[in-house]
DNA sequence: TAGATTGTTAATCGATTAACAATC
DNA sequence: TAGATTGTTAATCGATTAACAATC
C-alpha cells in the first residue's frame, strides 16, 4: 500500500503536514492542488504527483479534504506514534532542544539528557534529569527511548554514536558538526549548522553580484 | 569567471569545506577525486563535475592541492569575509547561537541579541547585549549587521523580518516554523527543526518495514 | 616515456512540468 | 449535463554517472 516514496517528496511532506495544519486552524475543509501550490510555493502538477505518489486521496472537479489528507500525511511519516528521545550533550543547544515545547507537542518527548560536566548534571530536574555519560548503556535500559539526539562536541559524536546503536537505538538526530559512520540499520538526520550559515554566506554574495 | 555554480553543487560545497580542513589538519597536501570521493560517500566522477563547474582547480596524473582547493571553495562562498549578525529572539535558541564557539571561528560574529522579556535584557553582557526588540531599528544604525536570525516565536516571524528588511538587512537565518515571504534581492535560509525530526521518523518507520 | 588522474563529453537516471483523458 | 479538478501519461529539464581523450 505504502509504496516507494522518493526522498524529494520525502523532504516535502513536512511542509505539507505544517501547510494543511494551518488550513486546517483557517476552518478550511477542502483545497485544490491550484491553491494549495500558490500557499506553498509548488506547482499543482508537482503536488498531484507528490500526493499520488502515496496514494490517491483527492476527488475529481473536488480537490483534496484538508483534515483526511493531513491524516493520511501523518500516518505516513509515523507521526500518529509517540517517540522517546534522549539528548547526549546538556550544553546549551542541548537544553534549547529539550525544552522546546513544538516537540512534545508533535510527539517527540525528551526523556533524560546526559552530559560529563558535574555542574550540568546538577542542574537537571525531575521531569528532565540530566545523568552522567558513564550511566548511558544502564539508564537506556529503562528509559525506552528510540531517538537519540547527538549535541555535544565533535570529538564525542562518533564514538557516542556507536555506544547508542549498541544500546539498541537505530535513529540518531545529530548537531554535531561531523559526518558520521552508521550501519546500514540506523537513520541518521543531520543538523549542520555552520553548513547552513556558509549556504546564506554564499547566497549574499550571489545577490550582491546581481 | 565564478560563473553558475548549481544549487545541488552549493548544498555539497560546506562539505568540502569541512573534509578539506580535516584534510589539512592531517597534513594531506594533494588528493585524488577517487580518494576524496572514498571519505565524502560520493563518486569520483560528481566529484570532478562539481569542482569543474566552478574552475579548474586541479591537475592531470596528479589530483587536487588540498590547500589550494579550500581557499577557493572558501572564497566562492564568501568565506574569507567576515559577516555580522543580531539574533532577534533571546531563547534558549537564541543564546545557543549566539554562544556557538564555531561561527566567530569561521567569520560569523553575533554584534546583539533582541527581546521583548526585560529578563531576558538583563542578561545581556558588554560583549553580548540583548536590547529591547523596539530598539531594533535604532540599533541597528551602529551594528553595522547583515545578517538577523529569527529565533523567536512564529507569530513575530514575517513581522520582524520585514523590519530587518526595511533597516537594510538583506539575509536572513530563520529557525521559526514558518513559510516566510521576502522580497527577491533577500535571502532566506531555514532551519526548520520540527521538520528534519518528522524526516527521521519517517526513515525509522521505514527500516522498520524492511 | 608510462602511468595516473583530470577535464569534458555522452549516456543514464530521476524529478519536475505539461497535457489531457477520466470522473466527480 | 457542464464545469472543475484529479490521476496519469508524456515531455522536459537537470543532476548524476560512465567513458575516454587530454595531459601532467
Amino acid at each position: 500500500m505504502a509504496g516507494y516514496v522518493s526522498d524529494a517528496v520525502i523532504r516535502r511532506l513536512p511542509a505539507y503536514n505544517r501547510h494543511l495544519r494551518e488550513l486546517e486552524e483557517e476552518g478550511i475543509l477542502q483545497i485544490s492542488s491550484q491553491e494549495l501550490g500558490d500557499r506553498m510555493g509548488l506547482t499543482p502538477s508537482q503536488i498531484r504527483q507528490d500526493i499520488n505518489s502515496f496514494g490517491g486521496f483527492g476527488r475529481q472537479g473536488y480537490g483534496y479534504q484538508v483534515k483526511e489528507l493531513r491524516q493520511h500525511i501523518r500516518h505516513i511519516m509515523g507521526l500518529d506514534q509517540e517517540h522517546r528521545m534522549v539528548i547526549i550533550g546538556a550544553g546549551r543547544m542541548g537544553q534549547a532542544i529539550a525544552n522546546y515545547t513544538g516537540f512534545p507537542r508533535q510527539g517527540f518527548f525528551t526523556e533524560a539528557l546526559f552530559d560529563i560536566d558535574p555542574a550540568k548534571i546538577r542542574m537537571g530536574t525531575a521531569e528532565m534529569p540530566v545523568y552522567h555519560a558513564d550511566e548511558l548503556e544502564e539508564r537506556l535500559k529503562e528509559l525506552h527511548a528510540v531517538i537519540g539526539v547527538l549535541a555535544l562536541p565533535p570529538e564525542a559524536a562518533q564514538d557516542t554514536l556507536d555506544r547508542l546503536y549498541r544500546s539498541g537505538i537505530r535513529a540518531i538526530w545529530n548537531f554535531s558538526p561531523v559526518d558520521l559512520h552508521y550501519p546500514p540499520d540506523m537513520a541518521v538526520v543531520n543538523v549542520h549548522l555552520s553548513d547552513l550559515l556558509q549556504i546564506l554566506s554564499y547566497q549574499m554574495k550571489r545577490q550582491q553580484e546581481e
